[in-house]
DNA sequence: TGAATATTTAGATATTTGTCTAAATACCTA
DNA sequence: TAGGTATTTAGACAAATATCTAAATATTCA
């Protein structure tokens, strides 16, 4: 959960998951959504996996990423239990 | 919302909440429940208090904290959003 | 095969963060 | 008022973080 919450602990990344609420986007395409460089969004991304709020696939050159809500779970019962 | 982020990002700023959760407690009390300093301690509650996820009072020399979850709701909501 | 495109890895750097000790401040009580 | 207790502030330091550019890797296709 740790990790989750870190993950959670910037804009850039929030808002990643943002976009791929609305649909699976290429790394690529991430990239474009934000001013800063490739290699940045790439570390981002890698950030994301690592707390699997994203999950990522191949297709051909490109690596397609896709959100991964179930994590988000445990946060969700770790916030309720400390509001009840 | 990005302080409360901030502020959750953290194990003890987490287990502070936890123990705030079952009654209020003085900087002291809570310092006890850690291996760490009382500074430190201070600075976590300093950064709790900027996100607003407690509050605080003086009550002669002690300064007794509370936790308040009202934040919190904006967080659940962010996160309900992105799993609907 | 070789050039073009997509993405990640490596390495550097500035900033932020968590921690500490020492000192300052605030309050209580004898 | 002086000494003791509670807490915060100041200043230092190491580790983590976000960012960049350059280079490496993987894939496509002419």
């Amino acid at each position: 959960m740790n990790k989750v919450f870190r993950a959670l602990n910037d804009q850039t990344r929030r808002e990643i998951l943002k976009l791929l609420k609305e649909k699976d986007l290429s790394a690529g395409e991430i990239a474009e959504a934000f001013q800063i460089s490739k290699p940045s969004i790439s570390h981002h991304l890698d950030i994301l996996s690592q707390a699997d709020l994203v999950t990522s696939e191949k297709k051909g050159q490109f690596v397609i990423y896709s959100l991964n809500t179930t994590v988000l779970d445990d946060i969700l019962e770790w916030i309720i239990t400390l509001k009840t």
